[in-house]
DNA sequence: TCAAAAGTGTTGAACCTACACCCATGG
DNA sequence: CCATGGGTGTAGGTTCAACACTTTTGA
């Protein structure tokens, strides 16, 4: 079989740009500014292009709409779409990344992206038609994964900054599980966690409070013992 | 931007097809028929046609390797291979998909697959060179997620057949670790796992020793809680 | 009766949840 | 001083690895 008698066939990526903004989890959607599904809400992407890996597409996309240095974010490839008819310009396979970002001011997002805004993951998964092509499972299943990977991996500290408090990353595991978690067994746990969370010996600023020590992400990818999600029963 | 015009590739799936056999986890390769790589192993694989799924791809190629009928069988996908230079004839994207069979033999190979047969993962692993294109980092990403795979879900009974003893079911873990569990404690772990294992009421014909309950897979696919990867100190 | 494999009981260590309590700061 | 949030101690329960022990078969 040659190649040229194959059926050639578009590829793209679509970004699940995930963050935990005003608490909650927050995916960032452009509205699409040409048909098909033309000013309705969008996952970013595009397409793959000539001499370029899935990953340099998904950070080519990913620089675009936020302006980041992607090198110290967290990227991942989660799925490729394939049904025939996800797309009506013709047959397009597209690879989901999802990327997970602190809360940062997004800077003067550059490309066609003037029109990316932050929304919130759980209400836009509440209504099953509101983003465009197959998008909604896209995010369905960048949620899922991301819920999944806070018990079994370190990617939590990628929601926070350069530097952060225990209860800033306590705060993304309760906005991500929609669950309160005991203050002090959190603690415990994930200071005990090997190469998880490094001291830097210096404190917060206090507001009201006993001043809190300011830890920065460690060497460690997985996360022994794991966290479980524990549901603490003082939940108003 | 229109589809016309933009950089189009072709499509394609291949399938690390995985048994537990003689001891060992292995995989189902081919001979390559044709250039590029003609006589070289490679995992099966195809391209995707029109008006397909990648999953029917999947099925499709799995049906024409194995001649098994797919459906009860645990195929998944894995993961998209896109680099520029990964095959010769031009720009493909290859999409993973993952299939764990229990050992059977497989029924008259039809398409172009008489050359299939297995080989023990861990030898082909070992010679980074003896698998086409970049099908061994394929085959390392595959045995690693089967290898995740067995402590969170239930999958290691995909490699039993219908009926299948506990023992039966701790080669399966024992192998793909490449660790001996303590029997006892591997009994009552996956017994005591709701919806992981269903009585049938039977048992073996024994070959010296106490006859085994035979059990079927139930359905649960997370296991709760995870079986740990414990190293027996009993080991020789 | 012995060997072999299935399956159960038990013990001490590790861990977890819940909560009491102490610490450090601002007002 | 008190209020607020950070952080530690600890008791009671659960789970787990390790291994002794019983059960059920074939030879």
């Amino acid at each position: 079989m040659r190649i040229q008698e194959l059926p050639q066939c578009a590829v793209a990526v679509d970004l699940a740009i995930l963050t935990v903004r005003e608490q909650a989890l927050q995916a960032l959607v452009i509205e699409r500014a040409t048909p098909p599904h033309q000013g309705v809400a969008a996952l970013p992407g595009g397409f793959l292009l000539a001499g370029e890996t899935l990953e340099d597409a998904a950070h080519r996309k990913l620089t675009q709409e936020t302006g980041l240095d992607v090198t110290h974010l967290h990227v991942r490839q989660l799925h490729a779409y394939s049904d025939p008819g996800r797309d009506p310009r013709g047959r397009i396979v597209s690879v989901l990344y999802v990327a997970l970002l602190p809360d940062l001011p997004l800077p003067a997002a550059g490309g066609g992206a003037a029109t990316a805004t932050w929304r919130s993951a759980e209400e836009l998964l509440a209504q099953p038609d509101e983003l465009a092509f197959d998008h909604h499972r896209m995010l369905t299943d960048a949620v899922e994964h991301a819920r999944d990977s806070l018990s079994y991996t370190t990617v939590a500290t990628t929601f926070c900054r350069p530097e952060f408090t225990i209860a800033e990353l306590r705060s993304v595991y309760e906005v991500i599980w929609g669950a309160r978690l005991d203050p002090s067994n959190f603690h415990r746990k994930v200071t005990r966690a090997e190469d998880f969370l490094i001291p830097t010996g210096k404190k917060t600023a206090t507001d009201g409070g006993r001043p809190a020590a300011l830890f920065r992400a460690g060497p460690a990818t997985r996360l022994h013992p794991a966290l479980l999600h524990e549901r603490h029963p003082r939940t108003p």
